[in-house]
DNA sequence: CACTATCGTTCCGCCACGTGGAACATTGTT
DNA sequence: AACAATGTTCCACGTGGCGGAACGATAGTG
């Protein structure tokens, strides 16, 4: 049952998030070749189907150029599931305030499989923007935040080596240095990284409730723009604002 | 065709829409019997909806209350279209300026039929929250921004009349006093209202492009705290920053 | 403690609807 | 003008969705 023959049908319900997918990925609107041949699909059963999703409003066709994209009713329908979340609603304040102090940006991960998923974010007002977006993902391990998390999980381990194998040579994963540095983030309390280059980013982790971290609260800053008292200030900042949200959110 | 006899079939995908719709819309999760009960369907036919979502994860099921409701995958999805619509892009560095200066809380808002949409929103770091959230709906002709988008719609009375039979008796909506207002909204270039009560909001279009609003600009704060000399300032900030706006999102 | 009511899950025969191939229409290219 | 590539429509076939009903689980009540 579970352990489909070769491709036989997948049923209209998976390829209709098939195609949502694919055309919230892609920057730009996308033509129906594009999403056939990405989805190794029918053009008549992609055509179906994008007919079907702009009848419900959440695909809508460019009458010039007949490429399709994803309309705000879909985002209207995940906006809903973020202001709900518990850890989102109580970590608002927070973010705003240690941007306040720390001038710098700020966000706040969760953990999502062996990645980090970005719940929010609040910028610097100060020339540099970064380019991580709210929404998106990056593999745990590679980020300050990722680590932070990693630390206080029971499985960092299997995530390290996953994510290792998982990028091909490109930038190596130090398996045995990371271990390490997980190590010193229990120690110290916080994580560090620059997943993008000229960018240091510090980050703690939301201890409430277990021995697991519930999410992590990050500062990124142009690298040039971090001397070593900043620095400390920054981790002051971060450290006390953690905690006081961890207290918060245990006792909800 | 398009008629349909009475409710035959509808087809799974418009159904885990539904599902989907009801589940998002409800804060809490949402019991399989409240779900059936709500779209109207057999226990069955949601109970297989359910089972398809989980499997895509998009839905999670709480394993003691049994209760269903939408996954952070399901933000996801919607969450890059947001990080790519124009408009929501050009307004980030303005909304915050814009928020800097006054103080209070500023939101972006755009047209989505009768109703104004959420689209951002930066809050003050002063005590009073707002309940305003990001991808939320509410009637345009109620709210400051809706105002500003209408003053400059072709389709302004049209929609004055629906929304003012669309509400039953509660607020009743004076189209008449309200056709006078957007006239004035036009000739002085932004618009007031205060929805929320205690909190008045002001607001003013994005004229990109063309002779009708793109989006709306507002700012709102609790009525004791905005005296005359707050009001005028907050108007003239919102009128530059909205005219500064308008014309970089003309020459894109 | 048995009885009942309510909710969630599973099963199954019927047939509607999704499927993929191909034909048709449309637009742009050399 | 002939061609190529893409988008749209059509149709017979059979898979998968459909709803009713039976089953199981849990809880509230006399």
């Amino acid at each position: 049952m579970t352990a489909e023959p070769a491709s036989p049908t997948e049923g209209v319900v998976p390829r209709t998030f098939a195609v949502l997918e694919a055309l919230t990925r892609s920057p730009e609107p996308m033509r129906l070749s594009a999403l056939t041949l990405r989805l190794g699909l029918q053009k008549s059963t992609v055509h179906r189907i994008l007919a079907g999703l702009i009848g419900l409003g959440y695909v809508q066709q460019n009458a010039e150029t007949g490429c399709y994209s994803a309309t705000l009713k879909l985002w209207e329908l995940g906006a809903n599931v973020i202001t709900e979340h518990p850890i989102k609603r109580a970590a608002s304040g927070f973010l705003q305030e240690l941007q306040r102090v720390t001038g710098e940006t700020v966000s706040l991960v969760i953990r999502a499989g062996d990645d980090v998923l970005y719940l929010d974010k609040m910028i610097s007002p100060r020339p540099i923007r970064f380019t991580t977006r709210i929404g998106s993902r990056v593999p745990a391990p590679l980020t300050a935040g990722g680590k932070a998390i990693l630390a206080h999980a029971p499985d960092a381990q299997a995530v390290l080596a996953r994510t290792a194998t998982g990028m091909g040579g490109k930038r190596r994963l130090d398996v045995a240095a990371l271990t390490a540095e997980l190590q010193q983030v229990r120690e110290r309390g916080y994580a560090m990284a620059s997943y993008q280059p000229g960018v240091v980013g510090f980050a703690a982790p939301i201890m409430a409730r277990g021995p697991e971290a519930a999410a992590a609260i990050s500062v990124s800053a142009p690298a040039e723009r971090v001397d070593e008292t900043g620095r400390q200030q920054i981790i002051e900042h971060l450290l006390s604002t953690c905690a006081s949200m961890a207290e918060q959110v245990g006792r909800l």
